[in-house]
DNA sequence: AAAAGTAAGTAAAGCGCTTAACCGAGTGAG
DNA sequence: CTCACTCGGTTAAGCGCTTTACTTACTTTT
């Protein structure tokens, strides 16, 4: 399609809703409600209109119409690392819900570093997103404190934050910690070391552990070391350093399934067999868990669920159809298979 | 900070160049002046407005710049799935890149489905992004050539399209083809079946992985039936019905690593055992392929700097500095793990 | 038949920013 | 002492859309 401008002059480019107006023969008002659907408009103009659109092939400009105080459409997610599984998972779950809802995602990989949250956080509402969504991390707790303050729509998802009022969707990591302990206690481990990063969701996951341990009267592992990244390599290296200890542990729990690969890889190095020497259980039942040698005994969180509660409650958020906010605990589920085995005194 | 407006109340909202303009009493077009270091500003009327910025805690909207016709700093990432390991890793090396270049990635999940494919280009189209990366999928070409005619700075990664000029970066797929099955047959298989997608680059892996075996003067697996998704479950599915037909390879070539899990997968439920019964080889070389059980051998594809790449030309694209497309065309490697072994004749 | 609605549009202001055009004051050259 | 510049800004238009207030032409109502 080529128009032609005052001048005489033709030309090619998007079309606005001036063009659309002139076409029709009406006012960019007229255009404007036609596209929205307000206002009264008879039905003769209303087709008219839209045909005008059609034939253009006119889109309204989502900037535009962000200028004059409507919707972006757009939610910006903060999240650790996509190639995580789990958080890729997640990521996945919401860009799902979010498209349902006619809402895009901006992506943004902070790697736990409070420079890079707070960064993107300031580009994102630079760029006006309708709401951000905070996937763990933020330990530096001050920053979400000053969204809230500003009245910037948020949910937060696999990381609780007991003292801020916010729409949150987590997992009963304290329940998850307690399940995996169980697990390798009942197997008749009494030895069993914990390997994780230091976060919030991990530190309850390790009271979970602790419990069950303080329950059994187990004294072991009472100073427990983190791990600097949540990766396979890291899980590795802290699970040798473990293994090589004087008083070595028959069973890891590891807080994710590949700080759990990497246990089993240390032990392999070692000489050892899983489960036979050693017994491992993750955390996150990502989609990693059934594939590795040998499948991974996990506590699962519903992934998918998780991601689809998040984005509702943010978009209700958005919307004003929430008066209190909502914090949605799910819980884990320990999924037993072939990292874990009855621990068999050795001779 | 409380800020008051001509009918003397206070009130306190995000502040706009007009807000700065007069704490600083100058005008809205010198504070821009100052924000973008454009036109002629004295020393001291930038360090005086850059400060009642920062007191203030001014940041400018882009929505409003961009609707000057300045960037909006967002590039849509087009993808098929990101629980698929090698998707998340493109779209975790894209995102490191774009956030050093300082652009945001709004990332669209497409499934392979064409009509996802053509709603998503829209919506973003609408948002005015800066640009478009299309990783993978496209089979409709029509959709990218339009893209092409309305001048959309675009880039397209992991898939080519040799009919179109527009920025490429991919990995030789014929020749990963190629790898994979001379590999096989330098084992002493000969009868060697693939699994894979009917995508464009998998035709290309499977010409290679035909050549392969044309030179070796075998006529195994002429008819290939394609797999519907590109995920563990259709690898296993398909991988049982060959294993179970009359005359059953003894290798599997699977055109990326999920359907590769897949293939070992339905060996083992038939009781086979990798790679004494069954060579597997797979195609990506995801952080999946050293878990797994057994560690796959697989073609590797640089997958971060396939990102940079990308983003390097589509930036250089947006920017105008750059006469001519390219297509950057990166070699595979393959990576021999554990679930390739000699075939042995059966007694 | 006059008063009062109502239906269907339109005019125009404003969202927050960029930029082309303009302007006044100082400065150095002739 | 002018003229012509340069410096350091300011004015105002415009980006594409939404929305409030208003207009005009009919219908009803009484």
């Amino acid at each position: 399609m080529a128009f032609t401008n005052g001048l005489g002059k033709v030309f090619r480019m998007k079309p606005t809703i001036y063009d659309v107006a002139r076409e029709a023969g009406v006012s960019i008002a007229t255009v404007s409600k036609v596209i929205n659907n307000t206002g009264r408009i008879s039905e003769k103009t209303r087709k008219l209109v839209l045909s005008v659109m059609k034939e253009m092939n006119y889109q309204p400009s989502v900037v535009a119409s962000a200028l004059t105080g409507k919707s972006t459409y757009t939610i910006g997610l903060m999240i650790p690392d996509l190639a995580n599984p789990f958080f890729s998972g997640i990521a996945r779950s919401i860009e799902d819900r979010g498209h349902a809802l006619g809402y895009n995602i901006v992506i943004c990989s902070t790697d736990y570093d409070p420079e890079k949250e707070a960064k993107y956080i300031s580009l994102l509402l630079q760029k006006s997103v309708d709401g951000i969504i905070l996937a763990s991390g933020f330990e530096n707790v001050e920053t979400v404190r000053e969204l809230i303050k500003q009245k910037v729509p948020l949910a937060i998802i696999a990381r609780e934050i007991p003292s801020l009022e916010v729409d949150t969707v987590a997992v009963d990591d304290f329940l998850g910690g307690y399940q995996a302990a169980s697990h390798l206690i009942s197997l008749g481990h009494r030895r069993i070391a914990i390997i994780a990063r230091d976060l919030w969701s991990n530190r309850e996951r390790m009271r979970g552990y602790r419990h069950a341990l303080d329950e059994a009267g187990i004294d072991y592992g009472r100073d427990v070391e983190y791990v600097m990244e949540s990766n396979v390599e890291s899980g590795k290296a802290l699970a040798e350093k473990l293994l090589r200890s004087a008083d070595p542990p028959t069973a890891i729990f590891a807080c994710n399934d590949l700080l759990a690969m990497g246990a089993i890889h240390a032990a392999r190095r070692l000489g050892m067999s899983i489960p036979r020497d050693l017994s491992v259980v993750g955390f996150d039942n990502t989609a990693w868990a059934s594939v590795t040698d040998p499948p991974l005994t996990t506590v699962a969180q519903p992934i998918r669920d998780m991601g689809t509660h998040v984005m509702n409650l943010l978009i209700q958020e958005i919307n004003g159809e929430k008066k209190h906010k909502q914090r949605i605990v799910l819980l884990p589920e320990l999924v037993v298979r072939e990292s874990t085995a009855k621990y068999v005194r050795d001779m």
